[in-house]
DNA sequence: ATAAACCCTATACCCAGGTATAGGGTCAAG
DNA sequence: CTTGACCCTATACCTGGGTATAGGGTTTAT
């Protein structure tokens, strides 16, 4: 496919892909005598994988990263395998976070619900930085 | 306390304290005569819930947004509650799609250690734009 | 009363991650 | 064989979130 139907089916803009492969997180791909480039379904999987990253909250350097994760030659396993670690342990405390303020929140939610009394509907007051 | 006690307590630049406050992010405290503002405790607890919050992915303004979650008239309680629901919905869809690429590392990780035999470490394959 | 360590404003600059534009070829339907 | 929708490169520009620098005043310990 061209390079508007990858674009539009991974809902980026055009620009976006070029910029991608600019950067190397898009390998470049086969190109027409013309210069157009020719896109296959796999392409696409990698697009939806990075924007999918991306909202995650990764930059796309960890997602260069990531996507190497598939070189392997038997040397490099242990590469791959620590680096994956690696991410697993930032998602993991990240998760964690997220918890904590989604509980947070929560809380604030149901104290200002009915609270009428409890004047100012506090956030900050709840949301001391959870040292212990 | 001054702007550079303040900064060094909350492991950010006297910089990023000016902006914060440039922006509207950190509310514009009391000066000296001489012009040098004075920071409080609470100051240090903004500041951090600012830090932590972005880490957790949230932008500047997401957390003014939440920030203002304390301001309650108790006319303004609603959008309150309303904001804060709309942030939890949002830290929960964050939360389950960390814990679907957490799960695939994981699986990448596993596959990678013994199976020599299956050859690259696929990790883009397990990528699958989980759709479902 | 002076030097080191701070603070002030204003302005410029930086990086990531794009988006827009100019200037010019290509392709397919009619 | 032309016209509208696409594609190409190159280059410029934008936003968010800062960081650095210049030029100048303040505080405090000695």
């Amino acid at each position: 496919m061209n390079i508007g139907t990858l674009a539009k089916q991974a809902n980026v803009n055009i620009q976006t892909v070029r910029y991608y492969e600019r950067i190397g997180i898009l390998k470049a791909v086969q190109r027409r005598d013309s210069g157009y480039r020719i896109y296959d379904a796999d392409s696409l999987k990698r697009l939806l994988f990075i924007k999918r990253a991306q909202d995650l909250g990764f930059a796309l350097n960890d997602i260069r990263e990531l996507l190497n994760l598939r070189a392997s030659t038997p040397a490099a396993r242990e590469r791959v395998r620590a680096k994956a670690r690696e991410k697993i342990s930032e998602i993991r405390s990240k998760i964690t976070e997220l918890k904590k303020l989604e509980s947070n929140l929560k809380k604030l939610v149901r104290d200002c619900e009915h609270g009428s009394l409890k004047s100012p509907c506090p956030i900050l007051e709840r949301m001391e930085v959870s040292s212990p």
